[in-house]
DNA sequence: CCTACCGATCGGTAGG
DNA sequence: CCTACCGATCGGTAGG
């Protein structure tokens, strides 16, 4: 159990945002962030199962039974990854669509969810949602249904974007058919995605939006 | 190592089709199809590092120490699943597409082959082609290249498919690009389809196909 | 195929 | 955080 660290002597003056953290807090919250990230890329790269704790100790740099100081479990340690890995990308999601402006189209905002889906997917420091998509089967009952519920609700945004799309008649299947596809065709991009590859970010989303997604039609068409 | 059983005394009489196999051979076989079978389940349900040798003994209900009689390590089950599941899904497509018939259309002959891939992913019987999907970075390096040549040649059937599609106006991505996300796409509903659920693989296939290709363009267009 | 077993490794903990 | 350790489990094998 970690208990937050209240100064003991009177009351602090009234201070604006957040409480400072003292020193061995911040220390303390950047080894745990040492940890999950380590934990990250292990999970990604040879699975949950086949990764030791002991692996994890030593990409931080600690000792076999060190990060049992941290988490009290190998499996808090997983559902710490997709915990964190899942508030990151609702995070840039939500300032990707901020950033548009005022009254985006439906397309537009297609656009930038899967930018930066991909981001969050093959970007930089891209081993948390991938292994969340990859390592479901390894949470427990109740970790599922907590993280269930972040994952639901980054993908409930797609629906009203997709549900717009389908009413101008530019997206054929049925939303949520149409977004379990289009989530499986961009989440399988974490198997095969070369980062020095020929095909970039924006490449792959010109290509994802085109195959999804029809012109616009024309009003007014000049005959052939 | 398996020695073949040739008959010892003298030459059997000429016979047409496959030699017969004897009875010790054939129990054999079946005891080896059974692990497979049952690894398959355990690899795609569990992980294939999380299923221990003794959980595939006991679902072909033999002791610990016995599926070493028949492969030489845990890893060599893994890839006889992967094997066994991918030659039967190269059979399954090559029947599939000639089914159709003589000069059938490209639209024709995708909507086959998604259909078909629906099948072996979750169809009955289709655990060998998610634990191919899910399990790759568990293979050995001499592994991955025995099985790529096999999943290799099973996506390259869709490419001439796709480049008729694309020249036909009615596919609007670069075909190599279209045939990773088609295939993310489709391979990603072996997490979250329900057989009993609402949705039948006819219907998917439909959706499937109203996502990724557009109308044929009409010659004659009516005025709006 | 079974029995009996081995060495290695694993997640986790007590005590400091 | 480290040291030292525990009980459980694992892949695999020898000998029949």
């Amino acid at each position: 159990m970690v208990t937050s660290a209240a100064p003991v002597s009177g009351l602090p003056p009234a201070r604006r945002g957040r409480p400072r953290k003292s020193v061995e807090q911040r220390d303390e919250s950047e080894r745990r962030a040492d940890l999950v990230r380590g934990a990250a890329r292990l999970f990604r790269t040879q699975g949950y199962a086949a990764t030791s704790t002991r692996d994890i100790a030593q990409a931080a740099g600690m000792q076999s039974g060190s990060p049992f100081y941290y988490f009290e479990s190998k499996s808090a340690l997983l559902e710490a990854v997709m915990q964190g890995g899942m508030a990151e990308a609702a995070r840039r999601q939500a300032a990707a669509l901020r950033a548009l402006g005022p009254r985006p189209g439906a397309q537009a905002r297609l656009r930038v969810l899967i930018r930066q889906h991909f981001e969050v997917l093959v970007g930089p420091d891209s081993d948390f949602i991938p292994v969340m998509l990859y390592e479901w089967r390894s949470l427990t009952p109740e970790q599922r249904q907590r993280i269930g519920t972040q994952k639901d609700a980054y993908e409930a945004v797609w629906m009203p974007v997709l549900g717009s799309l389908r009413r101008a008649g530019v997206l054929k299947a049925r939303p949520e058919v149409a977004r379990l596809f289009i989530f499986g065709a961009l989440n399988w991009s974490a198997q095969w995605f070369k980062p020095d590859g020929a095909l970039s970010l924006d490449a792959l989303t010109e290509q994802a939006m085109r195959l999804f997604v029809r012109e616009t039609p024309q009003r007014a068409q000049k005959p052939t």
